[in-house]
DNA sequence: AAACTCGGTGAGCAGATAGTCATTAAGAGG
DNA sequence: CCTCTTAATGACTATCTGCTCACCGAGTTT
C-alpha cells in the first residue's frame, strides 16, 4: 500500500495535517465557533484546499469526531475490563475525563445544537458507560452492598452532575481541571446516594 | 405619568410590541437563534425600527431577562415562603420549572454561550433558589432526618440533573414536558440520596 | 520533451446578520 | 395653517461564513 508517487503522499500529508489542526481548533473553540478559513489559516493552505479534502465542514467533524469516539470506545472498553468495583469504575472514568477534558467540555457544550447523526453518536458511546455503572450497581444492590433504587436515574444524577461541571468549566475553573476539582466531592457523594449506613 | 400624546402613545404601544413578540421568539427559538430580522417582521415592522427601540441585540435580550428574571425571582420567594419543608420545596419548584419550561430549556442549553454579564445574572438568581435548599437540607440534618453529607454537592446534583433533562429536553420528550416525564424519578432519587434508611 | 493529470490556489459567490442613515409622513405646537 | 418634531421606514453597509470554480504549475506518463 506504500507505492505511492509524491503527488498521492503530498496529498495525503496535507489532508492528515488539515484534520490534526482542525482537531486542535475544535477543541479549542468547539466545533461550532471554528469556522473553516481559521483552519485553513492556520494549517497554512489555500480556503478552498480545506473543501477539495473534505466535501463540507459537517464531514470534517464528523471524521474527526468519529476517530475520536473510536479512541473513546477502546479507552472504555479498557477502563471497564481493568475495573473490579464501582470505585474502580468511577475513578479510572474521571481519570480518563480528566485527560481529555477539552473534547469532552466542547461536546458537554454544544451537544444540544449538533445535529442529529453527530448527537447520537456521541450519546451512544456514552450509553456503553453508562450501562457498564448501571450493571455494576445492580451487582451491589444484589450482594446487599448498596441500597435499592432506580438504578438508571442514580447513573443520570452521576452523568448529569459531571456534565454540569464540564459544560460550564470556565464559570468553575480559570485554568487547570474541573474535574480534579470536584472529583472528590462527586465521588463521595455519589457513594453515599448508593451506601448503606454504617451503623 | 399618563400624560402622553398619541405619538409617544403609539412609540410605547410599538416598543411593548417588539418586546412581547421577541420574548415570544427567543422562548420558541433560543437567544442564540433569533435573529433581528425575524422579530421585526412577526412584529410587522421595518428592520430599522428595532434598533430604534434597542441599541443592539443584545440590550433587547438583557431586558426581556431582565423582566423574566424579576417575575421568577418573586415566584421564587413565594415558594421559599410556602414550603414548609423540602418535599414541598421541591415539589413547588418542579411544579414551577414546568410551567415555563420552554423558558428555562432555552437557558439551560444556552447558559454556557451567554456574555459574561447574562451569565452572571441567571445564575445568581438561581443561586437564590439554591441557597433555600441548602438551608432547609441542613436543617434536616441537625434535626437527624437526613444523613450528613456534603450539602453543596448534593444540592448540585440535583440542579444539575434538572438542568440536563431540561438542555436535551428534545430528546426526551417529542411534546409536552420533560420535568413532568421525569419528577418522579427525579424526586425519589434525590430522597434516598438523604433519608435515613427505614430499617 | 511534449502532453497530460491533478493538488493547490485565491478571488469571488450566495446567503445570512447586526446595525446605520437619509428620507418620509403623521402628529404637535404656535 | 404653517412650521417643526420625531416615529417609522427600508435600502444600504460591513462583516462573516461555507463553499465553488477557472486557472496554474509541479509532477507523471508516454
Amino acid at each position: 500500500m506504500e507505492n505511492l508517487n509524491k503527488r498521492q503522499l503530498q496529498k495525503k500529508k496535507t489532508r492528515n495535517y488539515l484534520l490534526e489542526v482542525a482537531k486542535t481548533c475544535f477543541i479549542k473553540n468547539g466545533f461550532l465557533k471554528t469556522t473553516t478559513s481559521e483552519i485553513a489559516e492556520k494549517a497554512s493552505v489555500a480556503h478552498g484546499t480545506l473543501f477539495l479534502h473534505f466535501k463540507t465542514k459537517e464531514a470534517l467533524i464528523v471524521e474527526i469526531l468519529d476517530k475520536e469516539l473510536e479512541i473513546i470506545s477502546h479507552q472504555i472498553n479498557k477502563i471497564t475490563e481493568q475495573a473490579e468495583n464501582l470505585e474502580q469504575l468511577l475513578e479510572k472514568y474521571l481519570d480518563f475525563l480528566e485527560e481529555q477534558e477539552d473534547l469532552f467540555s466542547v461536546l458537554a457544550r454544544e451537544l444540544p445544537f449538533y445535529s442529529e447523526e453527530l448527537r447520537r453518536k456521541i450519546l451512544f458511546r456514552e450509553s456503553v458507560i453508562r450501562e457498564h455503572f448501571h450493571r455494576t450497581i445492580e451487582d451491589g444492590i444484589n450482594k446487599q452492598i448498596f441500597r435499592a433504587c432506580e438504578v438508571s436515574v442514580v447513573v443520570t444524577f452521576l452523568f448529569a452532575t459531571i456534565n454540569y461541571y464540564l459544560s460550564l468549566k470556565p464559570i468553575f475553573v480559570e485554568t487547570g481541571s474541573v474535574i480534579k476539582k470536584f472529583r472528590k466531592s462527586i465521588v463521595s457523594t455519589f457513594f453515599l446516594m448508593l451506601e448503606k449506613e454504617e451503623n
